[in-house]
DNA sequence: ATGGGTGCAAAGGATTTGCAACATT
DNA sequence: AATGTTGCAAATCCTTTGCACCCAT
């Protein structure tokens, strides 16, 4: 018996059939940990995969969230992205410079599958943090300063 | 002095200028909790303000979100709505109807303003939960007993 | 008269759809 | 052959922008 890799196992385990791209993409969002929008995913991928259009980007980053195999992350109006990280993690968004960066530290919350709240039967959970990074609040501060 | 209503109040506590549109789209926020998108507000209000735009309608939600008034609900990828209710509260939204429900019993997440992670300055907290919801597993339980 | 507020029409982007070509079993 | 996958082009939908008009101070 053959042993795949962690990006194989992903697709197989979330159900979803392996096929060139779905690979790469997924084998993407798990080396670049940065939250990817589709259309990075689509460029990052466009010299290894010429012929790859941002339709199946589309669709196969909607496949992947659908089968949990990767998370989608709307914290941002119009700005839409991915984080192949399916443990439970605390997402911060800069709302000066619009990065996302996760706070693994911070106390996720436990993903209680299937707990059931009036009726609502809840399978995912996910808690946002907004505010000024680091780096933006840096940046304020000089300004600041400065002035 | 006279006693002006909530909406009123909410507008200049707040530091938004009341029109008759600002008022009319606080006061629709705060009557109708069901997080309405942008068109539902437009279409809520045509009746009341013939010459209403979207463009005021859009205009507004963003400056009532800024200055704090509304939240602005980007849970659904490409589904923005707003909530008049800025009590911290969990939002419940379920994958099959898009709907979107308050859960004021759940914790909340406490707002700590302008607690410090690793630099990062956070302003707000949003807790999400996604799955189905009331409706749509009593349907899907349905169907799964017709068959 | 001046500054902010509103509304129209047009532009801009992101995402989806329909369909034909292709790959894989 | 049959089924599922891909990719192009076009369509669609949401949101923003530029600008002229209007209202209130």
């Amino acid at each position: 018996m053959e042993q795949k890799n962690e990006v194989y196992q992903r697709l197989i385990k979330s159900g979803v059939r392996p096929s060139v791209q779905r690979y790469a993409i997924m084998n993407y969002l798990l080396t670049h940990p940065i939250h990817p929008t589709v259309d990075k995913v689509y460029q990052g991928l466009c010299d290894q995969i010429p012929t790859l259009s941002r339709t199946t980007v589309y669709n196969t980053l909607r496949l992947l969230a659908e089968h949990n195999a990767a998370q989608m992350i709307t914290i941002d109006d119009h700005h839409v992205c991915y984080d192949g990280n399916i443990n439970p993690h605390v997402h911060f968004i800069c709302k000066k410079c619009g990065k996302i960066i996760d706070l693994f530290d911070e106390k996720a919350p436990r993903i209680r599958k299937h707990v059931t709240i009036d009726g609502n039967v809840i399978e995912e959970e996910q808690l946002y943090y907004k505010g000024l990074c680091a780096d933006c609040a840096a940046k304020e501060k000089a300004e600041r300063e400065e002035a």
